[in-house]
DNA sequence: TCGTTATATAATAATATGGTTATGTGAAAA
DNA sequence: TTTTCACATAACCATATTATTATATAACGA
C-alpha cells in the first residue's frame, strides 16, 4: 500500500528528529515554558551555531513556532502540529519514572 | 539532573531505533504475526545482509525476540520492553488516518 | 553612527548510518 | 558426507549527521 509506505516514511521522519538527545531536552523545555537561544546556549555544552542547528530543524519541521521580542528570538512548541500529541506523550513518558506496578 | 540526562539518553537511543522506515515497516508487520527473515528480504528492496542487520539492532535493543525454528528463525516484538506500550502508541498512529475532526 | 549583543549561515571535518559484496555457519536434505 | 538453504558476519563504501570555527546580519544602546 503506498499511502501506508508514506505514513511509515513520515513518521520515521518525525522520530528522527526527536532522535537526538539535544533536541529532545529542547523539547523538553519548551515543554515547560518558552525559552530563548540563549538559554539553550547556556544550558548545553555546545557551540551557538549547533544549537541554532538544532532548532532550524525543529523549526523546519513545524514542530516549534518562533516569536521575535527585541534581540531575542523565542521559540515555543506548535501545538497545531500533526504529531502534536504523540509529541506529548513522549516528553510525559520520560518525565515519568517507569514505576513497574502500583495498583494496591 | 543526572536522573533526567539519562531518561532523555536512552528515550532519544529508542526513538533513533524506529526512526529508520525499514524498522518501522519491520515493527509494523511483526505487531500483526511473527515474521522469518525471508519474509522480510522478500518484502523489502534491500539485500538479505541489510534485513539482517536491522534485525540484529532490534534484537540488540531487545525490542524484538527470535525463536528459532527447523532453519528459519521467526521474531515477533517483545511485549515485555520497557517502551513496549510508546512503541504500540506509534505503530497504531500510523495505522489510523489522521480525519482532523469527526465529532459531529 | 558605532560597538555590542543575539542569532544565522557557510565551510569544513569527524563520526554515524545504512547500503553493498564476499564469506562463514548451522540445520536440513540428498 | 556433501550440498543446499536460511541467516549472520566482515570488509568496505557512500551519504547523512553533528560538531567546529569563521563570518554575516539584525536589533539595540551609547
Amino acid at each position: 500500500m503506498i499511502e501506508t509506505a508514506k505514513r511509515v516514511e513520515e513518521m520515521s521522519q518525525f522520530l528522527k528528529l526527536l532522535s537526538d538527545g539535544t533536541r529532545l531536552e529542547i523539547l523538553r523545555r519548551l515543554h515547560v515554558r518558552e525559552h530563548c537561544v540563549c538559554d539553550f546556549v547556556e544550558m548545553f555544552d555546545i557551540s551557538q551555531p549547533a544549537v541554532s542547528r538544532h532548532l532550524k530543524l525543529l523549526r523546519q519541521s513545524h514542530l516549534i513556532l518562533e516569536r521575535r521580542e527585541r534581540q531575542w528570538i523565542y521559540f515555543r512548541i506548535n501545538p497545531d502540529h500533526p504529531q502534536y500529541k504523540l509529541l506529548l506523550t513522549i516528553l510525559e513518558e520520560m518525565d515519568t519514572p517507569d514505576i513497574p506496578d502500583r495498583s494496591c
